[in-house]
DNA sequence: GTCTATAAACAGATAGAC
DNA sequence: GTCTATCTGTTTATAGAC
């Protein structure tokens, strides 16, 4: 009565190493192009260990990744901590905290491209997403800035999605497209002027 | 002196059969999952065939999905074509052309993705994508709110990111990753409010 | 120039030994 | 429970016939 479930007595630190390996070669390669062996090799085990505990291919990646999208560590770190401070100073270290957060992480970056890139044949996977992590941060911008009437906000929701997307497009658009140099805009500026655009 | 580089007498009914075959088959299945198999068989014709042009997968595939980059038709239908009629109405209509355009096409939502989820493999397709797409169309925003000084915009250039990053995001949340209903919004409400917070 | 048939390599999954 | 060796099906790419 120990067990959870299918898992019976399976070592504990090879599933993790297993995991470790699987994220690697998932993250590097997408689902179609990773390979089983590369994922053995990486973890230090045997293709057969792997598949005592995954059914197939396909199970491991949904397993992983519906695993990784409620890490709300990778993204959010600091959600809304301390709403002090006026709203402009707090809207743009917000900002920027989330820009940080992507620009030194390429795993972030990489796990985006996943996202999306196979929200077409792994639907469930982006919904688990948005659920876990977008749609807290929209939720708490909303809230936040709500708030603060004296803003006098027509639509706060709205405010929050013109914040959160104006950001998002700005990380799709430079490090997720490569494309910084094409369509160049100064992080500071965006930022500044963002915020000038929403609380004004 | 009548051939184009490499490709020398070969049929080019064959040529555009393979292109409109690879096309379905990238866009359903990614880069990794397509099979030559399969596009033969949509194209009507042998894999030697389509060997005959294209030297690998690789290069169909990026010979492809460079040309979608660049056919505009695919995405701004409309580009700004007269900026007539008062400034919010115009926006108005400008965002909801855009949305249409995408909530119609599978094919724009299949692009995406694949533009984004290819990315990390394929960088320039992506820049690309940027330059021919998504650039022409931030400069025209700004332009034109340039253009309008009477709205006092402090930055045009950051107000059409923010144009265009809510819009794009919002068809990323609802179509891309399939989660409208976790995070709903009426779209003809977003479309109101974002111009509103624009323009005011 | 295009097709059929095939090579050659590979990858997901498993049987059986320990 | 884990590993080695293998099976089975698949896939890119090409050689050779027409």
């Amino acid at each position: 009565m120990k067990s959870k479930s299918v898992e019976r007595d399976l070592s504990p630190e090879k599933t993790e190493a297993i995991l470790d390996g699987a994220m690697q070669e998932f993250l590097e390669h997408g689902y179609a192009a990773a390979r089983i062996d590369k994922i053995a090799v990486a973890a230090g085990v045997s293709k057969a260990t792997i598949y005592r505990r995954f059914p197939d291919k396909e199970s491991l990646f949904t397993g992983l990744m519906q695993q990784l999208a409620c890490k709300k560590e990778l993204f959010n770190s600091t959600q809304l901590q301390s709403a002090q401070g006026d709203v402009t100073a707090f809207l743009k270290s917000l900002a920027n905290k989330m820009l940080n957060n992507v620009a030194d992480d390429p795993q972030v970056l990489t796990f985006l491209r996943i996202i999306i890139g196979e929200s077409g044949r792994f639907p469930e996977l982006a919904r688990a997403f948005v659920q876990n992590i977008e749609k807290p941060i929209l939720e708490a911008m909303t809230q936040y800035l709500a708030s603060h009437p004296e803003l006098e906000l027509p639509d706060p929701e709205v405010a929050a999605r013109a914040f959160m997307g104006t950001l998002i497009h700005f990380v799709i658009l430079r490090d997720v497209l490569h494309s910084g140099d094409i369509v160049p805009m100064e992080r500071d500026r965006l930022v500044d002027q963002l915020v000038k655009l929403i609380i004004k």
